[in-house]
DNA sequence: CGAGTTTGACCAGCGC
DNA sequence: GCGCTGGTCAAACTCG
């Protein structure tokens, strides 16, 4: 078991997706033993220390404070990255038509691209600031608030140590629990925490050294500490973000280069843009495919770029190897994709347990 | 000893 | 129809 993000997760698999040398691995949800929440964890090829995560399903039981944490900020960052990508970034993937709307108190996320609209909702959104990666978090589930209407959310949070500086994120934790059940041993500090959950591998150094699982474990651990974090820090203050926080993860977030490209391709690959990740956009989002046309491409080329110099970090992660080649920063792509997007049928298919598993 | 992880094999959908 | 790719299962292995 496994407490990324609040959840905890069982690794029932792993492949090498095309493209992208880093394995991808999928967990499942354990926190109930009917959860049909799965969760796929793959490295970003462009960056290795960019890890994506996706989500897909809705977890049919209540989810720990942490997890919703983990969602909030997730989806805040996102959100602020869609804004600032939109009107900073214009190399990135064609976030910048300008059309996109953002409500970060609503969550609301239009995308009137060029042909297609789509709605994000953001049932949660918060910026972690506290680990040192950059995280993308593309969340696609249902929320629980959205039973109503499906919603995806996109989140993703920029983890920066200077962002956090910047950024006293005040987290909506939403969930009144407090930390109890997820709170992860590590989570003091964020040096203590990342150091620790570095450490796990490698003492000493900072990098994700461990297969696929083991990065999401990270990431997770790292929106953890986090949130763990912050709820120490701002135990009186979780509430909402603060126009200063969203202004300081969006820029940080714009000016990451590697972390734009990560996001795009992660939303690409979520959505299903026509691209490759058909399977995941087209299955999860179901509509998704409207949701982002033109980031498909640019996405998955940023993917499909060579490994960084170190050779191949992933391979070596992956493999155990505990070659360690701490990235200088190491970022954290979390890529949440939440099934129930605007299709029911989605979540039935989405579901596991269902046709399941084999389905191919 | 139990829980979780690892890894290879199998299955099914999709594209050519 | 064939091959490719992605996703899952299940047995074996490892760690606590």
């Amino acid at each position: 078991m496994q407490m990324n993000d609040g959840c905890q997760w069982r690794k029932y698999g792993q492949k090498i997706a095309k493209g992208n040398p880093c394995p991808r691995a999928y967990y499942r949800c354990t926190a109930a033993p009917s959860c049909p929440v799965r969760k796929q964890v793959q490295r970003c090829a462009e960056d290795m220390t960019i890890l994506t995560t996706t989500y897909e399903g809705t977890h049919n039981h209540p989810l720990p404070m942490s997890a919703t944490a983990m969602a909030s900020t997730t989806s805040a960052a996102a959100s602020m990255l869609l804004s600032g990508s939109s009107s900073s970034s214009g190399s990135g993937p064609s976030f910048s038509s300008g059309t996109i709307a953002v409500d970060l108190h609503g969550q609301n996320y239009y995308l009137p691209d060029s042909s297609r609209s789509k709605q994000f909702y953001l049932s949660n959104s918060s910026l972690s600031s506290s680990s040192p990666y950059p995280t993308i978090t593309l969340d696609l589930t249902s929320s629980p608030s959205g039973a109503s209407s499906h919603f995806s959310r996109f989140t993703a949070s920029n983890y920066r140590p200077d962002i956090q500086k910047f950024a006293p994120t005040s987290l909506n934790f939403g969930s009144s629990e407090s930390s109890n059940a997820m709170a992860p041993p590590w989570g003091n500090g964020f040096l203590a925490t990342s150091g620790q959950s570095h450490s796990r591998n490698h003492p000493g150094t900072l990098n994700i050294g461990r297969p696929a699982m083991d990065q999401g474990n990270i990431y997770d651990q790292f929106c953890m500490q986090k949130i763990n974090d912050h709820l120490a820090a701002t135990t009186s203050q979780q509430t909402q973000l603060p126009a200063d926080t969203i202004a300081a993860a969006t820029k940080a977030i714009t000016a990451d280069p590697s972390f734009q490209s990560a996001l795009a391709a992660a939303l690409s690959s979520i959505i299903g843009t026509g691209a490759g990740g058909s399977a995941n956009g087209a299955a999860n989002l179901g509509g998704g495919n409207h949701l982002v046309p033109k980031w498909g491409p640019p996405v998955t080329n940023g993917f499909s770029s060579p490994p960084p110099p170190n050779g191949n970090p992933c391979a070596s992660y992956f493999n155990k190897t505990t070659s360690s080649q701490p990235p200088a920063s190491s970022k954290t792509i979390f890529v949440p994709l939440s099934l129930p997007f605007s299709t029911p049928s989605n979540a039935a298919s989405a579901s596991p347990a269902d046709k399941n598993d084999r389905a191919n």
